[in-house]
DNA sequence: CTTACGATTCCC
DNA sequence: GGAATCGTAAGG
């Protein structure tokens, strides 16, 4: 599928910012890949803050290591790491030497839905709409990312995957909670959504909503 | 080298 | 509620 939409990749100052700001400023933007002959593009719906400094759930907390090696590097890079048998990307965010990062966990399809379908397809059959890319893992599966995007500059016009403005989807009440899936630090509200939109990730029942 | 452990997903 | 499944990190 093709589109002649341009789509203008976010300057690296957008994401040298604070890491909760630029989080909650990513929500609407679109997260344009390019594989192949196609382009896809999602709209971010959800995305969950791992700061800098003093987070016992970052995977920095212990220090730089080989896999977080890329978070000390430019903001705008690709932070992608396999989790069980999936893939997780992140932004780095904050200013060079600084390891923020931005985990995007779930988007809307707007361009693109049939290649996604595919790349989806290949673990399950038939999917419903919803679950081409809502959670972290799936989102990867559609948009074909895995650890050969680890480091790609994602504010280069050029880059086969990037983020880019959206001028006209802004208008949405943006929700808060906690993060999912870990064990420390579980109570800060880092967690933030557009609210009402189905694309956002299911999540475990326990914990509540917290706003 | 060996082992433990998930920023998940899917199935029972 | 539990298993799958593999890259990473830490320890021997």
């Amino acid at each position: 599928m093709k589109n002649n939409l341009k789509y203008t990749a976010l300057s690296q100052s957008f994401f040298a910012g604070e890491t909760v700001g630029v989080s909650k400023q990513l929500l609407g933007k679109f997260l344009v890949r390019s594989v192949g002959e196609s382009r896809l593009v999602a709209r971010i719906v959800e995305t969950e803050a791992y700061l800098s400094e003093q987070d016992p759930a970052a995977h920095t907390s212990s220090g730089r290591t080989e896999r977080t090696k890329v978070l000390y590097e430019e903001p705008g890079s690709a932070y992608v790491f396999k989790v069980h048998a999936s893939c997780c990307l992140n932004v780095v965010v904050e200013p060079e030497g600084r390891p923020g990062c931005v985990l995007i966990r779930a988007a809307e399809p707007v361009v693109g839905t049939e290649p996604m379908r595919e790349y989806r397809r290949e673990s399950k059959q038939e999917l419903r709409e919803k679950e081409l890319t809502n959670g972290p893992g799936k989102l990867c599966q559609a948009l074909s990312i895995d650890l050969s995007l680890y480091g790609a500059d994602m504010t280069s016009r050029n880059s086969a995957l990037r983020i880019c403005e959206n001028d006209s989807e802004n208008n949405f009440e943006m929700g808060v909670s906690r993060r999912v899936g870990i064990s420390k630090a579980v109570d800060l509200p880092l967690r933030f959504f557009v609210e009402d939109n189905k694309f956002v990730s299911s999540q475990p029942q326990t914990g509540g909503r917290l706003r």
